[in-house]
Formats: structure tokens, sequence, C-alpha cells
DNA sequence: TCCTAGAGTTAGCCACGTCTAAACGTCAAG
DNA sequence: CTTGACGTTTAGACGTGGCTAACTCTAGGA
């Protein structure tokens, strides 16, 4: 589609294979966290998580192709390339990097440090990455208890919370990028509540009530609506 | 990118009165430095500094008015308005931070920072600039000498090292922005001769040759292009 | 088997930011 | 007063990355 013969980029942007724009890292990204969060990733679930119609989400996507970050298979659902999937592990490094020093070092709360990682995370470089890595201990999660891509995830096998039987103990390990990205505002509810990482849980056996999990943290019962409850990963003990 | 899907209507999108471009952002950066290191700002300079053809600067520029960065005069001269003003005193106050922390925090090269910073300015928001400023202790300047907006300068009055007179002691004190921007590899030289901010030299009362300056600092005579000179600010002692 | 609803694509537009080539001004000599 | 030279602007293109409207395809009923 692209007549490329001209095409002669004298300039420095152009050709992406080593050097992706920013939205195509965006997307690579994306497709990386919805990969990881459900499996599959059609190109409507990507222009929903992005913000962006479908239309763009598919000229995008031709050109994810075109250089070589994404395959898309015949029945449209999209993965990414090794080279894409490579890239990804990079920006997505650098995200929980950053979330990690927002949270730990600036004191920024959890909610927020997501949205500042992004805006931050273009402008790393892989040297300020490894600065950052060292200065602050090589942790193995962001925040939210999401592993580096590189790391070994600090925890066991987890199960959703929704799937939790009443009455076990668990302690809190991850919150989906879902949540992450989608209900922001939700996670300051959850971070005042006292429903962070590392935070010990039990689902209330009694007062079993519609769409809501009744979850004992922090000596109190808080209601959790169950789409969220599946979105909080939690290590039984 | 992010967020500049909000607009609806067709019509004028030129949102940018409240959350301008990356480029527009550049554009102000420049010419707040150009304004402050050499007065007059005219569109070929810019094109210089920016690494971009003449025509790319007159419809930028054209942008710029619209949006009210920029005044552009009778003579051609650019210049910034107060919004423009205001901005680029935010993004300098941002980059100058970035490259305190780039240095002092993560161990980056003198020559480095401002390369690193000027990639991850973009992405820093208001509160985060809150946040390392106090975490960097409010600091006067970058590690260049350059003072960060908003703050006191740490030093009086300034020659340029081509004009001190032979003989005189003096502290470098700051390391012009042209110098770093335009020639970052010289810059490691300087770092490596041990003329670095607040370091002492004085011009040595012999060995004057054409077209450099035979400086003493760290011990040892070094040659300094008079071009050079000109851009390295001291204070005598 | 056919039909329709919804997902996805194509078509056509637009703004940004960049480029080259060519026209335009303007100021200083001749 | 004419003529360059140099700086700037205009003209015409292109790729990216958005959008809406309209078309297509696909899969699930009836």
């Amino acid at each position: 589609m692209v007549r490329r013969g001209g095409a002669k980029d004298s300039g420095s942007l152009g050709t992406s294979w080593d050097n992706p724009s920013e939205t195509a890292r965006h997307y690579v990204e994306t497709i990386f966290y919805i990969a990881f969060e459900e499996g599959r990733v059609r190109p409507g679930r990507l222009a929903q998580w992005l913000g962006v119609s479908a239309p763009s989400v598919t000229v995008a996507l031709q050109r994810q192709v075109r250089d070589g970050w994404v395959n898309i298979a015949t029945n449209r659902s999209v993965s990414l390339t090794a080279a894409g999937e490579a890239l990804a592990a990079r920006i997505v490094r650098v995200h929980r990097l950053l979330e990690r020093w927002l949270t730990d070092v600036l004191g920024l709360d959890w909610a927020s440090a997501d949205d500042e990682a992004q805006r931050l995370a273009p402008g790393v470089s892989e040297r300020v990455a490894k600065r950052l890595d060292e200065l602050l201990g090589r942790p193995a999660t962001c925040p939210h208890g999401n592993v580096v891509p590189g790391r070994k995830a600090p925890y066991g096998k987890l199960i959703a919370l929704a799937e939790l039987e009443p009455g076990r103990l668990a302690h809190v390990r991850r919150i989906s990028e879902v949540a992450e990205h989608e209900a922001p505002q939700l996670l300051r509810e959850l971070d005042g509540y006292g429903l962070v990482t590392g935070a010990p849980l039990s689902v209330s056996p009694a007062d079993a009530s519609v769409g809501a999990l009744p979850v004992e943290v922090a000596g109190r019962t808080r209601p959790i609506g169950s789409d969220v409850a599946r979105l909080i990963w939690v290590e039984p003990t």
C-alpha cells in the first residue's frame, strides 16, 4: 500500500525498525498488557483501551505489521512478533521501574504513579533505566505487584479474589493492569481501604450479597464488586 | 499522542492553548535559550538550533503565533508572549531539575545529562517536578550552572572566559546552553580537563596564541579555543 | 438456509511536522 | 538605480495518527 520506493527519509524519524514512534510503542505496550491479562487481543479491545476509534486501530495496526512489531492472524486476533515482544518487554520494564520510583522515592500515591509513569516512559533511555533499576535495588515488581519483565515473581500461584473461598486467608499480590488502566479512581478507593499489595484479607463467610464480596481487610469488612474482585489477585496462605 | 483525542467537533481542533504539542514546547524552549544567550532570535537561528529546515520553522512559527506562544516582529525577530515565556520557564525548570537528578542521583556524566533531560522533559508533570525539586533540595542551578527559573543565581556578575584578564583568578560558574547544545563532545573534553562549574582557573599571562587561550585549570595549562571561551562564564575572585 | 447485528475495514478528511524547490524581500554594493 | 546574496516564505509532497461515514464480513439466531 505504501509506495516505499522513493521514500527516503533523509532525516531522522521514518523507518521504525529501530526507532518506533511513540504511538507504535503505546500500541505494542497495550497489546502486551491485554495479551497477558485477557489472552486474546482483538482490535476492538485495543481501540477501547487506547481510547481511540476502531478505524484508527486498523490503520495503526497495518503500520505495525508493516514494521514488523505485530502479526494479525486470519481470525483477526493480534499478537506481537518476537521483535514486538522484546520491545514491549523493554517498555513495560521501564514503566514498572518508573512506578516504583514514583511511589517509593517521590512518594506519589499508588494510582497516580501509573499515570505519571505513562507520561515519563517514552523518554527513558536504556541507560537511565539501568541506573534507575540499580538505584531502586532491582525491584521484582511494580507497586501493584506486576512483575518487571526479566525478574522472577516474588509469589507463588495466584487466584483471583473472586475465586477465593470464604474464610480462607490470603495476601494481596497483584492488581491487574486492567484495573490500573480502566479504574484508577477505584484504585484510589482500594488504597484507602488498605487493600494494597501485601495486605492480608479474607472473604467473609457470611454477608454474601449479589454482585459484591464482603472482604475483610485491615480489620474492616468492605464490599468489593465482583467484577473488581476478578482484577485483584491473591495468594492463599 | 495520548490525550488529543478529546476534541470532538470538526472545525478548529488546535487545542494547543493548554496543551502544547511536544514540538511546540521544543520551539518555545529553544526560543527561550537563544533569547537568553544571544538576545535576538531569528528563524534561521532556530532552524539551525533545532536541526530543521527553514520552511519547517516558518510554518511551525505560524502555528506558534496562532496559538499565542510567540510574537513575530515586523523585522522578523521572534519573541515569546507572556504565555510563551511562562511555558518556557516551566519547561526549562523541568529540564534543569532533571539534569541535576541525572548527574547527582543517577551519576550520569555532565554532557549526557543534557541529552537525557531533553528526552525526559516532555513527560514530567508539574506534580513530579515539584517532588523532584524537593528531593533535590531545591537546587538553584543545573549542573552547568544555568539558573533554574524562579531561583536566584548563586553567583555575582559573570564575564566570559574570553574576557578574563590574564593572570586573574576566577571560578567557572556557567557553561552556556549554546555549548551544551552545539558541542556536547567538547563538553566532555572540558569535563575531562576538570573545567567544571566551581573550578578555579586563570588565563596564563604568557603563551598567548592565535585562536586559543592558555587556561590554567586543575594544575595544568590547557588551550581553550576562543570561540569556546566565549561560552564559558566565570566569576573573577 | 437465510438474515441480521456487531465487529472490522475502507474511503475520505484533517492537522501536525517535516522536506525540497522555487519565489520573494531587503539590504549592501557597485 | 540595478543587482546580488542571503534570509524567509510560499508551494507542493509525504508519513503519522486521528476522526466520521459507509461498506463488508462473520457469526449467531430463526
